[in-house]
Order: C-alpha cells, then sequence, then structure tokens
DNA sequence: TGCAGTGTTGCTTC
DNA sequence: CGAAGCAACACTGC
C-alpha cells in the first residue's frame, strides 16, 4: 500500500535511472488507459521524476507530464521483461522475480534496452499523460507535503482545528496533508499518544504539537527503511521495504505496546477500515 | 469452499 | 453539507 514513504522510495529510485532516457514503446492490457496514451509518449523524453503527496509525477519533454497513482497494490519497476507463455517475466535474475512484481500490466519500452513497468494486482492504479501546465488543476484538492517548509506548526494547527471528524480520518484527508494513509496514520497517532477516535477539533494544543512532531519522525523514519512491504509494496528494483519489521501499531494487534506501559495492540473499525491502537496510552 | 479482509480514491446515497 | 457506503479489482487466508 504505498503512501508517502514508499513513494518517495520509488521516485528516489526512478531519479536515479529515467532522467534523459526516451520512451520507444509502450503495452499495455489494461482497458481504462487513455487510448492516447501511447501515441503521446512514444518518442519523449523523461526530464525530472517527482512525488506530490501519493502521486508520481514523470516529466516529459513536449510540456507533458505521466502522472501515476498506485493506488492500493501498484508499483513501477524498472527492469527488463520478456514475453514467456503469454505472461511477462524478469529477464533478469534477482528480487524482479519476486511472485509480488509478477502482475505486470503496462510497460515503457526506454531508450537504453530497459524497461519502465506497472506491477498492479488488482489494477486500481491511476495513470493519465496531461499538459504540465493543468497539473495545478490536477491536483486543486491537495493538501500541503508534511515536509512543505511552510507546514508550521501554527498553520498545521489551525488545519486541524477546522476539520470536523475523528483524527485518523483527518490524516489519511488528502486535502488536509498529502501522503498519509492507513499504515502511518495509526502509526503516527501511536508515537503521539492519541486515540484514533478522538474528533479532532477537540485535540489539546499539546496533542496537536506530538501529532505534528510524530508526522515528521515517523515518516522520516520510514523513508529510511525504505518504506513498508506489510504483503505487496516493493519499490523501483523489486526489493521489500523493512519498515514493517519496525511497525508500532499497524498490524501487531494483540501485542505488547513498545511503549511498554502493558498495553495490548487493539484493533478497532473506523469508517469501514482498520486502526490498530494502544489503549493505554493511547486514550480517548 | 466461500467469503471476509486487504486499503485509495471518487462517486453515490442518505 | 457532511458522513457513510460502495465500486473499481484480485488474491489470500481462514
Amino acid at each position: 500500500m504505498p503512501e508517502l514513504p514508499e513513494v518517495e522510495t520509488i521516485v528516489n529510485d526512478l531519479k536515479k535511472v529515467l532522467p534523459g532516457l526516451k520512451i520507444r514503446d509502450v503495452w499495455t492490457d489494461l482497458k481504462k488507459l487513455p487510448k492516447n496514451i501511447k501515441k503521446e509518449v512514444v518518442g519523449r523524453k523523461i526530464l525530472k521524476v517527482e512525488r506530490r503527496g501519493k502521486n508520481i509525477l514523470i516529466h516529459l519533454d513536449k510540456s507533458l507530464t505521466l502522472l501515476v497513482h498506485q493506488k492500493m497494490t501498484g508499483h513501477l519497476l524498472y527492469g527488463k521483461w520478456q514475453k514467456k507463455n503469454g505472461a511477462w517475466q524478469s529477464a533478469i535474475p534477482g528480487p524482479l522475480r519476486d511472485p509480488e512484481n509478477r502482475f505486470i500490466h503496462l510497460i515503457f519500452f526506454l531508450s537504453n534496452g530497459w524497461q519502465l513497468a506497472l506491477c498492479d494486482m488488482r489494477k486500481f492504479a491511476k495513470v493519465v499523460i496531461l499538459a504540465t501546465e493543468k497539473i495545478p488543476e490536477e491536483f486543486r484538492n491537495i493538501g500541503p507535503d508534511p515536509f512543505d517548509k511552510g507546514l508550521s506548526f501554527v498553520e498545521f494547527k489551525k488545519i486541524v482545528r477546522g476539520k470536523s471528524g475523528k483524527i485518523k480520518i483527518v490524516l489519511m484527508d488528502q486535502s488536509v496533508i498529502a501522503g498519509i494513509g492507513n499504515i502511518y496514520s495509526d502509526e503516527i497517532l501511536w508515537l503521539a499518544g492519541v486515540h484514533p477516535l478522538k474528533p479532532a477539533q477537540k485535540l489539546k494544543e499539546e496533542e496537536i504539537k506530538n501529532i505534528y512532531k510524530a508526522i515528521k519522525q515517523i515518516l522520516n523514519k520510514a523513508i529510511k527503511a525504505r518504506g513498508s512491504s506489510y504483503i505487496d509494496y516493493r519499490d523501483a528494483f523489486g526489493r521489500k521495504g523493512n519498515y514493517q519489521k519496525m511497525h508500532y501499531a499497524y498490524q501487531q494487534t494483540g501485542k505488547k505496546c513498545k511503549k511498554k506501559d502493558n498495553g495490548i495492540i487493539k484493533k478497532i473499525r473506523i469508517a469501514g477500515r482498520s486502526a490498530h491502537f494502544c489503549p493505554t496510552h493511547q486514550k480517548l
């Protein structure tokens, strides 16, 4: 489930290999992909790769941008594949042959003989080509990045206090702050010591401050660990991340709280999704 | 064996 | 208007 740390990892990987290459051809079996994609991108040169929230932007020449949102099970891979018995198989041994990397649904063939592929078991990912100038409009509903210099505590407090609803839901709201999903909202609230069901408007100044600090601490730690590979996530070279080994709360149901407060991690459902927390130090 | 669980986003419904 | 539910989809595990 690629959230900010996973997208950041993939984007950093792709930054090392893609710029300067040209797209020579495109293959896909996705039905809902815009039909013009192939026509638009073939012959284009890749200039720059960047992240916006959980979105990946691949800037091309002729003022075009390829926008990829990996949604739940999508991840971009850089490698070489060949068709064998009707299925794409990695031509290179190693992590790309991990079974989680076998759901190849889109391939960009590059000018150096390598390929950029979208692996996406559930085919939820969004891939669109748009004029670079349309990006602000595309992202009109996306909030600041947690690492934006402009996002001071005062600003963050104002945003959070202005939202109704439970704090976990507010943290996952991409229009509030961009990049946090189910895994990291659990992790952030555990570290901040705030109950996921607490209404955002009822948070004390100190609690908001703890959340504000926890966001950066958790996300930085997860980026260093190259993201969470709870199930399917892999980096651009097909390798697992390591943050799932350090989870405090997410999927830790029944385990002892790592704060050593005798709490046992509990799992509840909030708005149809799982939430994990320690009832001892995360009080309502 | 069949069905619940897995989570992101946007759309629909109330 | 806001909150809740669901569809898009495929595979795993109980």
